[in-house]
DNA sequence: TGAAAAGGTTGAACAAGTTCAATAAATGAA
DNA sequence: TTCATTTATTGAACTTGTTCAACCTTTTCA
């Protein structure tokens, strides 16, 4: 099986391509391995790569004047990472990218990923189905945060990424739920004395 | 000027096309009025349409089931509006679209945006440029959902969108925020008071 | 293997935000 | 113009979540 075989099931899961696409596609991508606690970006470099996880987790937060760290989102195998915003437009970014486990993934360079696009038709429209998608899961996400309390986002995050959950410390959860660590020490207490 | 004008201004801010692609899609655009507190949309319902705001102002929302609203964005002239998800997916909506002022639409329907799609390449670039600007945005606003209190998030809403909250009322606004609307009136005075 | 670092829990005092109810002000429709 | 509806304000009691400090457990890595 070859190292891009979980980006091509990935690619194929959104959009049809023919085996030329695929294949033409996939190898502009580079694999690089990164250690836990390693950065793959942070905040004000411009970030030059879209990445697929291909083996183990990354964060991708943002850290605010107090120091304190907001998680956009996790990336486990299967996932994206990169600064949309910062690799689109060529600014540097607010974010940091960091390696939370011993991990492998697949970066394709501003230069090639546009090579893409002006040379396989069917890339654009992986992109804005890809882009879609994520975008529908945030905006679940938003209205979650506007209306529900933490003891319901907690319980419904551990509902939906079980695997998240399970690889994860409560300071990563808490800073994606967007409490402190503390009380969601409290609020995982409340549930294991209630019943 | 034609009543597409603004549509078209709007596109070549993000895409340049020729006039034939131009007018090709613009055309695939009907208009609509819709007066105030008219829904466009009701969740349960698929969202037939995407749809151009060419005067006044919508507001795109949820409601949960203790009958809260949590609003995920407005749409004055020169926005785009739809349930992305409920559109693209063909699958029923969870979200409502209300007029707030007397509006006017540009929509257009889905088999008619996959005929653009089929039709005229340029389109995909264009929503997949528009859509992921779209989740930039929200992707700055889930992150000082998550690091601000509701005070910055009021005064960083006012700075950010002054044309918006002239023509809000605090209802509309607090809904926005994910606060009561009792405490962004005590939010209100403290800001009055305070000097 | 042992010391240091990181992660997790708890309590007390505090700050942020909600709920409910009462009242006032602004808007809208007949 | 008027009456009804919607919007805004305020206070009191309450709930949710934060902060800080102390302490304990687990993981890391030299």
């Amino acid at each position: 099986m070859s190292m891009h075989q979980l980006l091509r099931e990935n690619i194929e899961q959104h959009v049809h391509l023919t085996e030329a696409e695929l294949s033409g596609f996939t190898t502009l991508f580079e694999l690089k391995n990164v250690s836990k606690k390693q950065m793959l970006l942070k905040a004000g470099e411009v970030c030059r790569f879209e990445g697929f996880v291909t083996k183990g987790m990354f964060r991708v937060y943002h850290i605010d004047k107090n120091a304190a760290e907001q998680i956009l989102y996790f990336a486990i195998e299967n996932w994206w990472i990169t600064d949309i915003d910062s690799f689109t437009n060529e600014r540097p970014s607010q974010l940091f990218i960091e390696a939370i486990e011993d991990s492998e993934v697949l970066l394709i360079s501003k230069k090639d990923k546009e090579f893409a696009y002006a040379n396989l038709p069917k890339i654009e429209k992986l992109f804005r189905v890809m882009t879609q998608k994520t975008h529908v899961a945030l905006q679940r996400r938003m209205i979650d945060n506007l209306g529900k309390t933490a003891d319901q986002r907690y319980a419904e995050f551990i509902e939906k990424y079980p695997q998240l959950f399970r690889r994860l410390s409560n300071l990563q959860i808490a800073a994606y739920l967007g409490i402190s660590h503390e009380f969601l020490s409290k609020i995982r207490n409340k549930i294991a004395h209630k019943r």
